[in-house]
DNA sequence: GCCGTTTTCGGCCCGACTGTTTTCAGTCG
């Protein structure tokens, strides 16, 4: 198994052990371990091998040997006692909102209700509300529940919580007496999916919050509300959204209001992650003080707190930008004394140009010349186009006639346009074998290659990792498109072995491509703070197939700041001149 | 189950809200 898997096995294990009752450290310290594999910063492979994985921070002696058997031998006794000693049914229950591990095993244990369907029933015939610690209103909201999960739940795409974050802090803006707003949670710190907005908001004097609560619920969107008192609201949307099967998709939404000095500590607080918050409390322990998200407090009472940055600066570090806020080595590189240093983190709008766009001729929306004056509009000195290849029969792929073509128009557009210059590139198929779509002479045409897999994505993981690294040794790749292929919530990455990728990415000098298309967003930020340790250069693409689409390169500029990255660790930072002569440099080395 | 520059035992983040109680347990973030 690899690291996510093991990972996924190591939550399962936590929750089996929370619905038999056992030590709740004991759970917790699976779940951290959990966290801890999927955010590695080096191969699980490399941990074991010279035997660091025992170093890293949460894993011991005992987890430390589940994590071994599981990588090797793909299965676990342990997990497997569990899951044949806990009915699978109690974890749908526990999907249920207000309903935890003590609850599910209550039901369990008074009533033998191992399924939502039978649980449904107990409800309706009102066998749940007289068991001892239930009542009517929990027998209603188990109901309303198993409604909610049949509309269907879970995380939405960045951009859909965007809007909805964005217009609920509109209205609440508007509100007279709303002083200080901001989004916070993991909306803040650029997470690709989001399960929740949270909003953080401070009132001026002598302004009732109840007034600002009844606002917040009352949103059109708010189709439930499932908690309000004088401090905190919680709602559920039902939004619009693409992304979605039904088109619509409901998300939840937090009010929190707190006196003005605690905003800076609200907002720290509610931004998270709430493994970086646990350390940051940690800390503010060993420096005598204590950590809420009403105030960081000393011996003699509140310190100072204005600004985030004072926060941080109380604790003896440097302010950490909210994108590295997931506890993966942050707050040692931030330590004002003895830490290394955080990165100088690529700015928002520092991209010069993009490489990986399509346009009519294959299957975008918009003509070369409409994507080209897009791009200058959005401030760019370049753009790249990347139409499909041959192969790609349903995009509309270009024969190498239809190629030369689209090179004479380019050439023609560059003498006209000012402003914006045109290179010359393609999203080459990367074919089953690991050969290339087009002929070695027609790839010496362009100015570069994004090499991308498209068909053939179920393949066994040792085929598909040979069949990428055999693209990416072709002297004529510059970049490799969308990593993994995954689509966010709908379709997961292909077997493939990364590391050895990028290992390869390594050898070769060929780029890694972060695709910005936020229903995208592949390489996965991990992986991107992986291939920049290891020197791999990164390129930020939009993948636009419509003019409107260049502007999600701010996402992928998030994901490349979560990933640690720096303006340097990133190709398209560089301006048009040094770009052109890089790519000529590297067509003259491989030549 | 993890962890240790006051520790190898005894801690392990903490507060709001809800629903059930009549002072608190469970859930959530």
């Amino acid at each position: 198994m690899d690291a996510n898997e093991i990972a996924a096995a190591l939550s399962e294990i936590a929750t089996l052990l929370e619905l038999r009752g056992e030590n709740v450290f004991k759970i917790n310290a699976h779940r951290k371990a959990a966290r801890a594999l999927e955010t590695l910063t080096q191969p699980l492979d490399h941990l074991i091998a010279d035997g660091s994985l025992a170093r890293v921070d949460g894993i011991g002696k005992a987890l430390l040997a589940k994590i071994e058997t599981l990588h090797k031998a793909n299965r676990l006794q342990e997990l497997e006692d569990l899951r044949a000693q806990v009915p699978p049914g109690l974890l749908d229950m526990l999907r249920l909102p207000g309903i935890g591990p003590k609850k599910v095993k209550l039901i369990y244990e008074e009533l033998a209700i191992e399924s939502l369907a039978a649980l449904k029933e107990a409800c309706e015939s009102g066998r749940i509300a007289v068991v001892k610690g239930f009542g009517a209103k929990t027998q209603t909201n188990i109901l309303e529940g198993i409604a909610f999960l049949k509309e269907g739940e879970g995380r939405v795409h960045r951009p859909v919580a965007l809007e909805a974050a964005g217009e609920l802090i509109q209205l609440l803006r508007n509100i007279k007496g709303v002083e200080r707003i901001e989004q916070a949670g993991s909306l803040r710190r650029a997470r690709e999916t989001v399960k929740d907005i949270d909003i953080v908001a401070t009132l001026k004097s002598g302004v009732d919050p109840e007034d600002v609560m009844d606002a917040f619920v009352a949103h059109p969107k708010v189709v439930h509300v499932s908690g309000r008192g004088q401090t905190k609201a919680s709602v559920v949307l039902e939004v619009a959204d693409s992304g979605s099967m039904t088109g619509r998709s409901r998300l939840g939404a937090d009010l929190r209001l707190v006196p003005p000095e605690s905003f800076a500590c609200a907002l720290a607080y509610f931004t998270g992650s709430k493994e970086h918050n646990v350390r940051m409390r940690g800390l503010a322990i060993e420096h005598g003080y204590k950590l809420n998200e009403y105030a960081l407090t000393g011996p003699k009472g509140p310190l100072d707190c204005p600004t985030e940055e004072s926060i941080y600066r109380h604790l003896g570090l440097h302010w950490v930008p909210p994108e590295l806020r997931e506890m993966t080595g942050e707050i040692e590189a931030a330590k004002l004394e003895g830490g290394k240093g955080l990165p100088k983190l690529i700015p928002m709008g520092s991209l010069r140009g993009i490489f990986h766009n399509h346009t009519t001729a294959s299957d975008g929306s918009a003509t070369l010349e409409e994507m080209a004056i897009a791009s200058r509009e959005n401030g760019l000195e370049y753009f790249g186009v990347g139409d499909h290849s041959q192969s790609l029969g349903v995009a509309n792929g270009l024969k190498p006639k239809r190629v030369r073509e689209q090179w004479a128009e380019i050439d023609r557009l560059n003498e006209t346009l000012s402003g914006i210059h045109i290179l010359k590139g393609s999203e080459v198929d990367i074919l089953e074998d690991g050969s290339l779509d087009y002929d070695d002479e027609l790839l010496a045409g362009f100015d570069y290659v994004v090499a991308s897999v498209h068909m053939h994505m179920n393949m066994p993981r040792e085929e598909m990792t040979a069949r990428i690294c055999k693209a990416l040794s072709h002297p004529a790749v510059t970049m490799l498109g969308h990593p993994t292929g995954r689509l966010l919530l709908r379709r997961n990455a292909y077997a493939v072995d990364l590391d050895k990728v990028l290992e390869a990415a390594a050898k070769h000098g060929v780029m890694i491509e972060i695709n910005a298309n936020p229903w995208r967003l592949d390489l996965d930020w991990v992986h991107v703070r992986r291939a920049r340790d290891m020197g791999i250069l990164l390129v930020i693409n939009p993948d636009a197939h419509a003019t409107t689409e260049v502007t999600n390169i701010r996402f992928g500029v998030e994901v490349a700041r979560r990933g640690w990255c720096e303006a340097k660790d990133v190709f398209n930072t560089r301006g048009l001149d040094e770009v052109k002569s890089f790519l000529n440099s590297r067509k003259a080395m491989t030549r």
